[in-house]
DNA sequence: CTAGGTGCAAATAATTTGCAGAGGC
DNA sequence: GCCTCTGCAAATTATTTGCACCTAG
């Protein structure tokens, strides 16, 4: 659910540290806020609730905010940090407005991958990566308002991983219907069939979903794209569909499905576990673990037709080195 | 060359402001410095031959430099800024170790191709951006000192470069090559051969170049890697060479080459521009030029091909829609 | 009762500014 | 001589700290 935030506020604070009413009151404040605050921002909210709190007290909150991981510091280059909640993306990056100075975030798969290999390639054990893009918001630049708000981001980052999901598994489908009829063999047919079947169920409670978000924001689909994630983006068989049409045999087939199969699980798992809407999280938990199964499923076929086919003397044929693949 | 600095600084500096002997100093001290530098660490090294220099001139001569464009102000998120010399690659990024708190740069056509997208499609318009990695370095994980130096970042901007350019012109030699053997037409078949032999006069011109780079610092080819591009790390040519490997006919032949050959004279276009090292930009632009003329011969040879089939009644054959293709 | 929370005021730390004097053109 | 640069000290801004007091457990 997206309104985690109040409620669950006590399995967010650590257990150190006593009740106190003034703690609890800018705590408070600071949930209920959106965006970006800086501490300055906070006492004066705060203020207006209640006067009689010391600015120190404040900045002494927001560390503890920080530490109990409720908050996050950023830094935005004004000479001074500003904080966000934390049950948010642990990831994720900004667009920061240098006329208007708001920020705007998003989260891009892309470039996280690219700075993991940067980091890697240069020896380094990343722990946290900061992306942050200076410029002109639309609004700055045209003068008029345009989207309003830009929604919050746990309903974005599930809006756009439910397409990427859908993109998926409607590739999937397409791939094992192609799959199906092109293989000669009856057996790894059947198998193709039943994994047609299989995600085209996923497909469906998948758009079941993303009705439901939609129903919770009318205005969710025209809001701009919070989550990039190219390769993914037209669905992770697409391109495994597309050499299926080009003619391959069984067992390249079977290999592409497994890749696909591999790919998917990964997406499925990663994502899931990034969710900030549970019910997102189930469904993508439960497909990693199902599309883990298909994996399997591929995986022992594969073994078996290269296993049948070294008993006919074809096996070197066809496809790289089995024992690689198949791993 | 890579010794611009020190010459070229009069250029460097804008006509407004008078000439002043703290100034001069001042500026002198910051250019010899490698790294980023702190207004503090500044002071210091500035007391070392001179105590007579207030930490306001300071500060006023690193505001003046930044104005200038000599000096950029850049913000690790240690609560003060740090200034690195700005005739270096305008557009890099930082790992940040936060333990030895030193910062090594990098560069990444890829992180800036997708920041690119990313801020398209939020329609924000974007001046800068900033990426920094911040976790632990290798010299602070081991324990053991590692290559002492990084190397100057011009120099191994131009080493990176160069081999992307040398896999370019390398997959281009084997694609224009593979090419004139199949291509069944005569005049395609000439036009491919005198190709292939541009691209090998590119390749020793560029391996050459390389070479001298090399003497220039023994060890610069066990340095790690600072400038990122994956797209092109292969060579521009390398995907189409293997598409023509898998077999095509004359027309999609001409057609993948116009492909390559038109991102090829963007990367010479593009990293020419960024190239410090005055030589090496001279021959990037230079072979932006050249393939630039490839391309127009290719577009030329693919209408001329297109016309003629046409004729031949045969044009709906093959390929993509070729007024589109030839654009 | 006592550790930890709170307010206030003073301390820091980086950077900027006002102002009077110095120096180049 | 004028205008800009410079040094010094004071101001500013964001944040932290010392200390005495207060309050929940």
């Amino acid at each position: 659910m997206t309104t985690t935030t109040l409620q669950d506020l006590s399995r967010l604070k650590p257990s150190g540290g006593k009740r106190s009413s003034k703690r609890e009151q800018i705590v408070n404040v600071f949930l209920r806020q959106e965006g970006h605050l800086s501490a300055d921002d906070l006492v004066d909210l705060i203020r207006k609730e209640d006067h009689r709190i010391s600015r120190a007290t404040v900045y002494r909150t927001l560390q503890w905010m920080v530490d109990a991981g409720i908050a996050r510091k950023v830094d935005f280059g004004e000479g001074r940090f500003r904080f966000e909640h934390s049950y948010r993306q642990p990831r994720h990056y900004h667009l920061i407005c240098k006329t208007c100075h708001r920020s705007f975030e998003f989260l891009s798969s892309d470039i996280e991958a690219l700075v993991d290999e940067v980091a890697g390639a240069r020896n380094f054990t990343a722990s946290q990566s900061v992306v942050q893009i200076y410029g002109t918001c639309e609004e700055c630049r045209t003068g008029r308002t345009t989207t309003q708000e830009h929604g919050h981001t746990d309903l974005l980052f599930a809006r756009d991983a439910l397409r990427i999901a859908i993109a998926t598994e409607r590739s999937g489908l397409e791939f094992y219907t192609r799959a199906a009829k092109t293989t000669r063999d009856a057996r790894g047919r059947k198998i193709f069939q039943d994994l047609a079947h299989e995600e085209g169920t996923h497909l469906e409670k998948l758009e079941q979903r993303y009705k439901e978000l939609l129903a919770r924001d009318p205005q969710l689909e025209s809001r701009p794209t919070f989550l990039f994630f190219k390769g993914a983006a037209h669905g992770l068989f697409a391109e495994g569909a597309e050499r299926l049409a080009r003619g391959v045999d069984d067992q390249q087939a079977l290999m592409i499905g497994i890749r696909c199969e591999r790919g998917s699980h990964r997406f499925f798992k990663k994502y899931g576990e990034r969710f900030e809407d549970s019910e997102g999280k189930q469904i993508f938990l439960e497909f990693a673990d199902e599309e883990r199964s298909h994996l399997d499923l591929l995986v022992r076929e594969y073994r078996a037709l290269v296993k049948r086919q070294g008993r006919t003397r074809r096996s070197l044929r066809h496809g790289p080195p089995p024992a690689r693949a198949a791993r």
